[in-house]
DNA sequence: TCAATAGTGTCTATTAGACAGTATACC
DNA sequence: GGTATACTGTCTAATAGACACTATTGA
């Protein structure tokens, strides 16, 4: 069981076969990282009694190169050879939002042969959730190129087709990306199919209207874990502040996941992941609110 | 906005550009895919009268070469430069099982710069679940070295440590694979960490017997994936031969889960999932059973 | 007859949805 | 006082766990 001494077929010892080994034998993909930065921020009120609606916002990039120039892309950037995925994730977060301190989760990885015309590119895509109180500056006001984008996302169609032993099932999707001055929209037909035993899914793109490579794929997915999570774990508070109402909070799981709650149900469910303060909302206009903090700790109370 | 006339800052149009594109510039990573592959198998029966116990097995094969030689990695290779990541996958699990009509998922891409000794090496794992009865010889008996090993899982101990604003919550694993032959062993530590508004999640391997690479982690995360999902949704299924009883289903779930079900909830719960035959199991000692088919339509009823 | 599995009925505890109703600041 | 939000109580429906009970075969 001594390691150092197995030798191979060619009678190497691994330290021997390792100062021989030729990396450059095989072609390789570039390999990138993509990152769906999802913040959650205020819109103007309309009035002094009315609470302000929030929206979920997108961080995007404008290509100033080729290939899809002047097309929007997710923030991203090649992998260098002496950093892990996880280290060239926080790299691109660190430099489009200035901040560190943020959730981030690796999603899926993009294989497709020909997703970027250039060369081969492998692209591994990662969620990062961030409180916009945090953002000091929000990207958009300066020299830079990246810009936060409001999420609409919608089901256009719904269809199941059942042949004998097959089963199809399709979703079509549009997303509109919008701000100040550009709208990108894109349509998205999400296809399971079930043969014999095979699960497969598909997601072809019927319009893609302004946004660079697969990046309306990956927007789709990540939309998509993104309301899928946040209905059974505790991410959404990475997208709070530190003290919040709960009406703020019951609005940011509204807002990412496109639909109206019951407040009474909500309270009672998210109950457990918060702690209450002292402290409470003031000049409001209306009843001021009770101040909450994130309790870590409610998963093993 | 006509895409083929739009120029870069050196005058270039698209066409233009990609010509000149030097896909040598960046040292690039290998890329490769590691297979996860399970499948339920029937442990021999203890008497005519006794169902048999069912076993969840995974896929190894034995390296040959260095590094790591001698010791047991999960089925994968080199993704070539025309192929996607899912069709690497799909091929290097028609070369491993010999059948190409079973689910597979992507789960998780592992990019720590010193996994493999050889060179820089970004690896994509998969899961596949395979109906055992549809793999017509079971891997062992040739002169392959891929074997199937079953899977125990168990948690050693669970720990949380609270601090000022510093969560940190840590699970001690150990999963033991075995076969006839060969035992492998590892102890792995998955640690939470929640310092002010971060997750990360970090896996320590504590001991890893036989195992190589990182495999000991994939094998981890995949496990836990696999029950998870297993919870909520049909990918159980997968697992299951055209026909099957009620208690060999539930047989399934409570494998993959490591703990036993009450039938009549289990029953109730998947009732949906699975379509009526007339047929009936025969000559088993006891009762015989309706057998069942899935019916995948269960979500749109 | 009995071992072993197949399958059902029902009580209970928990949870989510629905909605009515009360509370309280600020202009 | 009236508006807008904050917060609670309770009825109902759906679901999971627990467990007792009946059913059916082959040796």
């Amino acid at each position: 069981m001594d390691k150092e001494q197995l030798r191979d077929k060619q009678g190497l010892t691994e330290i021997e076969f390792l100062q021989k080994y030729d990396a450059s034998m095989y072609e390789r993909p570039s390999v990138t990282v993509d990152m769906l930065i999802f913040t959650v921020v205020d819109e103007e009120k309309e009035s002094y009694r009315k609470l302000p609606e929030k929206s979920l916002k997108l961080l995007m990039v404008k290509r100033g190169v080729h290939p899809y120039i002047g097309q929007w892309a997710l923030p991203g950037g090649f992998v260098t050879k002496d950093e892990s995925l996880d280290e060239a994730a926080l790299r691109e977060l660190k430099t489009e939002t200035n901040i560190d301190n943020v959730y981030m989760e690796q999603l899926y990885t993009w294989g497709d042969v020909n997703r970027d015309p250039r060369t081969r590119v492998i692209s591994c895509s990662y969620m990062a959730l961030v409180d916009s109180s945090s953002l000091k500056v929000m990207a958009g006001d300066d020299a830079d190129d990246a810009r936060w984008f409001s999420v609409r996302y919608s089901v256009l169609e719904e269809k199941k087709t059942i042949m004998e032993n097959d089963f199809v099932f399709e979703k079509v999707i549009k997303i509109t990306l919008l701000n100040d001055k550009d709208t990108l929209e894109t349509v998205i037909k999400v296809i399971e199919k079930y043969a014999g035993k095979v699960v497969m899914v598909d997601r072809e793109v019927i319009v893609s209207n302004g946004i660079a490579f697969d990046h309306a794929q990956m927007i789709q997915y990540a939309v998509e874990r993104l309301r899928n999570k946040i209905e059974y774990t505790d991410i959404a508070f990475n997208l709070m502040p530190e003290l919040f109402t709960l009406s703020e909070l019951q609005q940011v799981y509204e807002v990412t996941l496109g639909k109206e709650l019951l407040s009474a149900a909500f309270r009672r469910k998210i109950a457990n992941m918060v702690m209450e303060t002292n402290q409470f909302t003031k000049d409001a206009g209306h009843r001021p609110a009770k101040l909450f903090r994130f309790n870590p700790n409610w998963r093993y109370m």
